[in-house]
DNA sequence: TGAGCATTTGAAGAATTCCGCAAGTGGTAA
DNA sequence: TTACCACTTGCGGAATTCTTCAAATGCTCA
């Protein structure tokens, strides 16, 4: 009964582990939106667009209905809005840490000492590509 | 300048999308921790965690040093706490959404006509397995 | 110095996810 | 009815991620 509840957990953040789905939910917190106009705001093929929809749809956050000869989305729960907040937040103090961390680095550091497992996690070469 | 935002705002909650590194997260709240006990805790494989890991350190949510003969993990800002009782806050939500409907399934659906595009997100088949 | 614990790294295969194309489905309007 | 949008679904292949095993690496303590 709580073993799969990290489990649920998981899917809940993994469903949110792709742009064009962030995008969307962002887009959607101005209201209900029809599928053509997140289209067209996303750069993506309609099909990808409708089956990142469809993961959307089978997490419960987004909710779908027709209104006349188009689908229209909205966000199931406004509780998605913070979620996409504290994401922000984190990115931001995630973020300045590693630009600090970066500057001490510049400046010569000779404080924390760049042995033992200090892992910074920076790595300036991760831009685009591979694993 | 923009179009990577949702690139890495996808990547920071991909990080967050694998039980094991859910579970190491929340653990961490409670202070650091040695990696020892991360391992009593979560019953994954020594290396498998090691990973884990490493996926958070690189994503700069948990820093790690050495303590005498142990390497001991916390979290490199309370704003994950943030991010994770979000989460709690959307999963119950969601799931609380998906059973109302699903009472309201039960009860002899006449009301909002199972008809149109209403995806309810719920599949009845999926609690503890898969992948 | 040497043994041994604590962790990390590498590698390879299995499992998932992602992406675009082709083929539906459903509703609207001629 | 037919033609046509607006979307969704099915499918195969490419790209990622996960998992486990084996092999380091780094310390600490006899």
């Amino acid at each position: 009964m709580s073993v799969p509840l990290y489990q649920a957990k998981a899917e809940l953040f993994r469903t949110l582990g792709h742009p064009a789905r962030i995008r969307v939910l962002e887009l959607l917190q101005g209201g209900p939106k029809p599928v053509r106009e997140l289209l067209a705001a996303i750069d993506v093929e309609a099909s990808n667009l409708s089956q990142q929809l469809a993961v959307l749809r089978r997490a419960g956050m987004v909710t779908s209905y027709r209104d006349g000869p188009l689908v229209m989305y909205s966000l199931s729960t406004p509780d998605v809005a913070d979620l996409l907040a504290a994401g922000r937040r984190i990115l931001g103090a995630v973020l300045t840490d590693r630009d600090a961390l970066l500057d001490e680095l510049r400046a010569g550091g000779t404080g924390p000492a760049p042995d033992a497992a200090t892992s910074t996690g920076l790595d300036g070469s991760r831009a685009g590509q591979s694993r």
